[in-house]
DNA sequence: ACCGACATGTAAACGGTTACATGATTTG
DNA sequence: CAAATCATGTAACCGTTTACATGTCGGT
């Protein structure tokens, strides 16, 4: 479902736009999120047209298809926000390797960890950087006050710098006894 | 990959376990960080039996099969945690609701919040007393200092209160502007 | 005798990744 | 005219989930 609702959201916040568009869009916009490539949207987009939840607006040029979301989609999409439990199952290879660390001993783990800190930094840049371009343009027009994804890459900065902490606490703690 | 390295990892510490013993230890230990059912379990450790990283190392009653790790088992390992980037993408639902969230007017927004925020509370509950019992009990032997599985499980609740106190936040500007 | 926990497996379906395949249009 | 980008699709494969299927052992 989880595909379906990011398609539909970030369709909904485009007011229409093709599959291609679709597939740019994920991977400026909600690729922190949630990530799907063209071979993924392109049957979905099908699937979801003969369930009504979008409709091809318009073909232009290329073979371009233009799609727009129905009533319907955005029933559901609404439906979905407000009823579904996020339960989803949480695999982290972070997280895996932190388990499995103290099979190493400790000079290894350390040089895990510190591969683990080069990544989270790369990341939290990466973010941040993705924040600061954001802000940078004037307010444009939002669907409250509060822009468009911008919940969501608050929440990823903030995982990140926790696991960047974490790293640095793990690391801490190994030297003390090394 | 991972699984086979969570299969790895956990037998390891176990020195020796059948299919149904890893797969209720997967429940209880490496749950946050990775899972598994037994339906993934049993072909998983036939194909690893076949490709030499694990043995069967006895036959017992009701047609239990004890597996243990081979030393090319723990070469693999070692080899996993040592090279292997975590590059896992991060699918996230509560992400994906967040990013959604605009869509919704400001009331509605608030009541998925909440839930969100009862979910996450709920989690770290879980994760807190899962830490409570394993530190109730004095130190048993470790392979350095650090138990099996406490920094995964440390990062988890980390993780978790980051969440809650992102969903704090959200709330509180929302209510702002409501 | 029955129930619950122990114990192992297989099959169908689903979601996601990688690779294959094709062609149109714009820009240098 | 060549290369980059636009644009859409399919197929094979892999990992995961859910459901089906079977049987053993211990306790009540």
């Amino acid at each position: 479902m989880s595909l379906r609702m990011a398609l539909l959201g970030v369709l909904s916040a485009y007011g229409s736009a093709s599959g291609y568009d679709l597939t740019k869009g994920f991977e400026r916009s909600v690729a922190h999120a949630w990530q799907a490539g063209h071979s993924q949207i392109y049957p979905e987009l099908a699937k979801m047209t003969a369930d009504g939840l979008v409709t091809v607006e318009a073909e232009g040029a290329r073979g371009r298809k233009i799609y727009s979301i129905t009533p319907e989609g955005r029933a559901e999409l609404r439906a979905w926000l407000i009823g579904h439990d996020p339960t989803g199952p949480a695999r982290s290879e972070i997280a895996l390797q932190a388990f499995l660390l103290p099979l190493l001993d400790p000079g290894e783990a350390l040089a895990v960890l510190e591969r683990l800190k080069t990544y989270a930094e790369r990341k939290l840049a990466e973010l941040e950087a993705l924040w600061a371009a954001k802000h940078a343009s004037p307010v444009p027009e939002g669907t409250s006050g509060v822009r468009f994804g911008d919940l969501a890459l608050d929440l990823g900065i903030r995982h990140t710098r926790t696991t960047l902490q974490w790293v640095n606490d793990a690391m801490a703690q190994l030297e003390r006894r090394a």
